[in-house]
RNA sequence: UGGGGCGUAGCCAAGUGGUCUAAGGCACCGGCUUUUGAUGCCGGCAUCCGGAGGUUCGAAUCCUCCCGCCCCAGCCA
């Protein structure tokens, strides 16, 4: 089973933050570890997501602290409820607890907008007429300062008559914004006066209409982290340029803590994409089924394609934090799943592309129960009863009319074996007027039951099958990666060029083992020969759906392919 | 021509002057085992750490210069 509650540990990893952070409890400056996963509530989150995840969860586990599930909810323009319950639901998944520990940054809007208030009665804040256009103009560029606005330099009287005016409501959206005064002649862009404030007239997720103005991410992060007394605030590299900022911010404050940040590198997976903009793209304009759909690189993605929590949580941990840019291969997320799956997964028998076969020398109208093990690696799941009868389906793939030498499945002649059951021998095969194989005729050697001859001789195969008038039928999808290369819309393509149109592969009419029928949605098993497979929650009772969480290695068509 | 980062095998990543003729994992390649051509096991896979100089008895680790890559000019986060 590979339910979350039966998941295996995650094991901790060193990195170069887990090291500051014991650095800091060692030398006594700092006594209790906090740190906090931030999401904006404006999407589905994805694999990067759940490295941060591990990381901020991990180390308060490490240093026995508490990490915070807060949501930077600044923009309303952008951002929905939907998306902060699907939050919730993947961060509980992925097997962490917030517990008491759930904030807004909206929860922090009176208090932000009172420091706001601090800042222009000292100066270091004023209130701008300027456009969107001009304060872009006046910015500068990357190589040339920037030249002050007109209103730089307005008294604090007049700054807090306008700020106040600008909070009831006063002037129109984008006419007026409050910005830090900093130097417009920094190097760095951050620090030519950022924009604190802007007037946006709409309704937010949480306060509604209180509001006509929204604090931008910077006036709210680093207040948010200290008024929760986050000491330790973790991001991604691109928000490196923004931590004289965060840092100017707490010190010009009268904050109640002065929390850290630190910068490590975002997460890239080769053929797929990991950005929130280009997965709405995805889910926007139908490329995928949703979300969730099981090619998605989300958290609800995985999930619905059966990979094990655990399994993600050991990838984060395996692939290391630190600041060098990254793009782990998708092999080495594959390798987890099944390395997990191995030892719990129980296994089954599924019929994939069923070819019948009947063997002639079974009584007609007989039927037995067979045992096969659940799982070879772990005699504690025990065993179960198969069903077998006169007529089976076995893989259309494991007949060849013509097969080569080293071809151990079934040919005219060959003698394999069933797993669980018993040897047969192919003695004839019949074709349609195509020239298909539609069924096999063999015998079985009612000695070999259970899948050993007294008389010690070998078979090279064995292969699955599955009773024909026991068969579950069933839908079964496959799936590849979402897109063709490793990294999509590389260069100045567009990504959506790159999209793979065989990305999803529906088979119907596939043959399944009877017990499969109660399976449970969230358990992945593993068909044998074939990969691992969990029940889609598009499934009914009637028609069920099965969806391939990864397949398994195969080197017998990695053979084939090279010859 | 600005600011901030990063460069160790195809990928991820240890390493912070001597035990490095550089961990570990993924991928790949051999072999053994096997009632899943799965798993497991064994072995192979960087004389070299972006490049060039220098310091030192000694450098991937220190210094200098050079090269390459990433991020920043949202009233997004």
């Amino acid at each position: 089973m590979s339910t979350p509650e039966t998941d295996t540990e995650i094991e901790t990893a060193g990195n170069f933050i887990r090291d500051i952070v014991a650095d800091d409890v060692n030398q006594g400056r700092i006594a209790d570890v906090v740190t906090r996963f931030p999401p904006e509530p404006n999407g589905y989150l994805h694999l990067g997501h759940a490295k941060s995840i591990c990381l901020n969860f991990g180390i308060a586990d490490d240093f026995s602290g508490r990490c915070h599930l807060r949501f930077d909810d600044t923009n309303p323009v952008k951002e929905e409820i939907e998306f902060i319950d699907a939050i919730k639901e993947d961060v509980r998944w992925l097997g962490f607890d917030w517990g008491e520990h759930l904030y807004f940054a909206s929860d922090n809007f009176q208090q932000l907008y009172d420091w706001a208030e601090y800042l222009i009665e000292n100066g270091n804040a004023y209130v701008d007429d300027l456009s969107a256009d001009q304060i872009r103009e006046y910015r500068g560029t990357l190589t040339e300062p920037g030249k002050p606005s007109p209103h730089r330099d307005r008294t604090p009287e007049e700054n807090l008559d306008l700020f106040r005016r600008m909070a009831a409501g006063d002037f129109d959206d984008g006419a007026r914004v409050l910005r830090a005064k900093i130097d417009m002649a920094s190097g760095n862009i951050n620090m030519r006066d950022p924009v604190l404030y802007r007037i946006l007239r709409a309704e937010h997720p949480r306060t509604g209409t209180d509001w006509c103005l929204y604090p931008t991410y910077d006036f709210a992060h680093g207040q948010s982290d200290a008024i929760e007394g986050v000491t330790h605030s973790l991001c991604t590299l691109e928000f490196e340029d923004h931590r004289p900022l965060y840092d100017w911010l707490v010190e010009h404050l009268p904050v109640p803590a002065t929390p850290r940040q630190y910068e490590f590198a975002r997460l890239n997976l080769t053929n797929t994409v990991l950005s929130k903009r280009r997965l709405t793209q995805l889910v926007d304009a139908g490329h995928v089924n949703g979300w969730d759909d099981p090619r998605m690189a989300t958290i609800s993605g995985f999930r619905r394609r059966g990979i094990p929590a655990a399994a993600i949580r050991d990838f984060c941990t395996r692939i290391g934090v630190t600041k060098a840019a990254s793009t782990a291969e998708t092999a080495y997320l594959d390798h987890c799943t099944r390395e997990l799956l191995n030892k719990t997964a129980r296994r089954r028998m599924a019929v994939l592309d069923p070819l019948k076969v009947v063997i002639e020398n079974y009584p007609e109208g007989d039927g037995e129960e067979l045992t096969a093990v659940n799982n070879p690696n772990d005699d504690a799941q025990g065993t179960r009863p198969v069903p077998f009868s006169r007529e089976i389906y076995i893989e259309r793939s494991d007949f060849m009319e013509d097969p080569p030498k080293k071809f151990f499945r079934l040919g005219p002649g060959r003698e394999v074996r069933l797993r669980f059951a018993f040897f047969i021998t192919c003695t004839d095969f019949i074709k349609d007027a195509d020239g298909n194989v539609t069924e096999l005729r063999c015998t079985y050697d009612p000695e070999t039951r259970g899948g050993n001859a007294p008389d010690g001789r070998k078979v090279k195969g064995t292969i699955h099958w599955v009773s024909a008038a026991h068969a579950l039928n069933a839908e079964v999808r496959l799936y590849e990666p979402l897109f063709t290369v490793a990294d999509p819309g590389a260069g100045n393509g567009d990504f959506l060029d790159d999209l793979n149109p065989y990305s999803l592969k529906v088979l119907t009419g596939c043959k399944l083992e009877p017990g499969l029928a109660d399976l449970a949605l969230g358990e992945t098993v593993q068909f044998e020969r074939q990969g691992y497979f969990c029940l889609d929650p598009d499934a009914t009772p009637a028609a069920p759906v099965f969806n391939r969480t990864v397949g398994l290695r195969d080197s017998w068509a990695k053979a084939q392919k090279k010859s």
